[in-house]
DNA sequence: CAGTGGTCTAGACCACTCG
DNA sequence: GAGTGGTCTAGACCACTGA
C-alpha cells in the first residue's frame, strides 16, 4: 500500500532527458540562445549521443529547439500562428496576403489529387508553385492544380512563363464563382523540393493542408500546402484568431 | 550537359530505403498485411537496423505503416478523415457525436491554457476528459477547461462523479450562448497518460486541436484535443467533408 | 516460451557553416 | 580548417505479445 507503483513503468532515458532539457529550457535558456553541442550534452548527462539525439528530435518536434547543421541547436521562439482558414471563402490570390506565386508548369498530379480532381491519372493539369511567408521566414510551399477546362480562357495567353504566368492561371480562377470550399489537415514528411524551399530537410515534419475549391458542384482545382510543423500553429476560425497567436 | 548533376545530392540510405518501401507497399502489399521483422529486412536490404528503423519511422509518422512491439509491422488502413469544424458553432457533446465522456476533475490546467482561459496560473478548473472513437479505435482524447464562474450552476449538484459528473459540466455550458469559436492546430508529442488511452506509446507524434469557446466576449472554456498523427486527416469545411475521405 | 519492436551504446565518417 | 549536426554501423539488452 505504500509503495505507489515504483518502477512498473521504467521510463526510457531519452523520455527522462527530455523533461529535464524542456524544464531547463523553461528556466535557463532565452529565445535564440544556442545549446552546448551534442557530444558534450551527452557526456554531460551520461548518456550516448545516440540517445541525447532522440531527446532533442523530440524537442524539435514540439517546436522548443532549432537544429541546423554546422551551426548548433537553438532555442526556438514560440510557434507562429498562420491563418489558414482566415474570414470568407476565397480564391486563392484573390487578396494581397502573405502568399508568393513562383511559377506554372503543366504536369501530370499525383494520384490522390487526380482523383480529386475527377480528372485521368497521368493527364497534366496546371500547376502553381507558391510560397507563404511571415516575418521573412517561409512557412508553407504550395502546389494549386487546375485542370485546363476550369481555366478556359487561358490558351489564348499560353505564351507567359514563371511567376508572370502563375499570377494569369490565379486571375483566370478568379473569373468563376466560387461555390465551397474543404479542408483536410494531417501530418507527413517534406519532399526533397518542398524541403528546399523550407529550409528544411527532406523528411522534416510538415502539415499537409489539402484544399478543395468547388464551383457548379464539381471541384475546380485543389492546392496541397506544405507547412513546416516545427515552427508553425495553423488557425481557424472566424473570430480573434490573433488573440490565439499570443500563447 | 551530358552529365545531369550527379551526386551533387548524395541521397542518405534511409530515404532511398523509405523510397523502395514505399514503391513495394503500394504493389507487393495488401492493407494489414505484416512485414518481414526488422532484423531481416536490414539483412535483406544490406543495411543497419538502426538505418533501416529510421525509414519505417518516417513511413510510420506518413501513415503508411503501423508497428506494434512484439507483434510486429503491418501494412496501415488509408488515414481516417476525422471532421474537426463540423457544421455550425456547438457546444461539445451536444449532439449524439462520436466524443465519449469519461471522467471530470478539478485541477490547475497548463499555463498555455490558464493564459487563454485568463484565469490565474494555478488555479483550478472543472477538466473535463473525453475520448473520440471512429470504427471502434480510438483516435482522441480531449481535455476540456471550464471555469468555475462559467458554470454557475454547477455547486448544487457537485456531488456526482465520474462520467456522469462531466455530463454534468457539458450539459451546464450548453445553457450558455455560445457566440463564437476558434481553432489552432499543431504538432505535439503524446503525454503518457493520453498516448495510453489512445493505445501508442509516449511520445507519440500527435496533432494537437485547441478549441477556444466564446460567450459574451469572453472565453467561458478551452479544449485541447490530441489526435492520433499516424491514423488520422482532420478535416473542415462546410460541403461534402466526406468526399476527401474517401481519398 | 520464442519472436517482435523499443532502447541504448561507442564508436566512425560525412555534409555543412563560418571565420 | 575547426566545429557543428546528420548518417551509419554492429552489436547488446529490455518490454511486450501471443502461442
Amino acid at each position: 500500500m505504500g509503495t505507489t507503483q515504483l518502477d512498473t513503468v521504467p521510463e526510457p532515458k531519452y523520455w527522462h532527458l527530455k523533461t529535464v532539457l524542456s524544464e531547463a529550457l523553461d528556466s535557463e535558456f532565452a529565445v535564440g540562445e544556442i545549446l552546448p553541442n551534442e557530444r558534450e550534452l551527452a557526456a554531460r548527462f551520461g548518456v550516448a549521443r545516440a540517445t541525447l539525439r532522440q531527446a532533442l528530435e523530440q524537442l524539435e518536434l514540439e517546436g522548443r529547439l532549432q537544429r541546423r547543421r554546422g551551426v548548433g541547436t537553438t532555442v526556438a521562439p514560440p510557434r507562429v500562428g498562420v491563418a489558414v482558414g482566415d474570414a470568407e471563402q476565397a480564391w486563392p490570390g484573390t487578396t494581397a496576403d502573405s502568399w508568393q506565386a513562383v511559377d506554372c508548369l503543366e504536369a501530370a498530379p499525383p494520384a490522390a489529387v487526380a482523383r480529386l480532381l475527377g480528372t485521368p491519372a497521368g493527364r497534366p493539369v496546371h500547376t502553381v508553385r507558391r510560397i507563404r511567408r511571415t516575418h521573412g521566414q517561409p512557412v508553407a510551399a504550395e502546389l494549386l492544380y487546375v485542370p485546363g477546362h476550369s481555366v478556359p480562357g487561358l490558351a489564348a495567353i499560353d505564351t507567359a512563363s514563371g511567376a508572370a504566368r502563375a499570377r494569369t492561371v490565379l486571375r483566370e480562377l478568379q473569373r468563376l464563382a466560387l461555390e465551397g470550399q474543404d479542408r483536410a489537415v494531417e501530418l507527413g514528411s517534406a519532399r526533397a523540393e518542398d524541403a528546399k524551399q523550407l529550409d528544411r530537410l527532406p523528411g522534416a515534419p510538415v502539415l499537409l493542408v489539402t484544399t478543395r475549391y468547388f464551383t457548379e458542384g464539381a471541384t475546380a482545382a485543389v492546392a496541397v500546402a506544405t507547412y513546416r510543423a516545427d515552427t508553425c500553429r495553423l488557425t481557424f476560425g472566424e473570430t480573434g484568431v490573433q488573440l490565439l497567436a499570443a500563447g
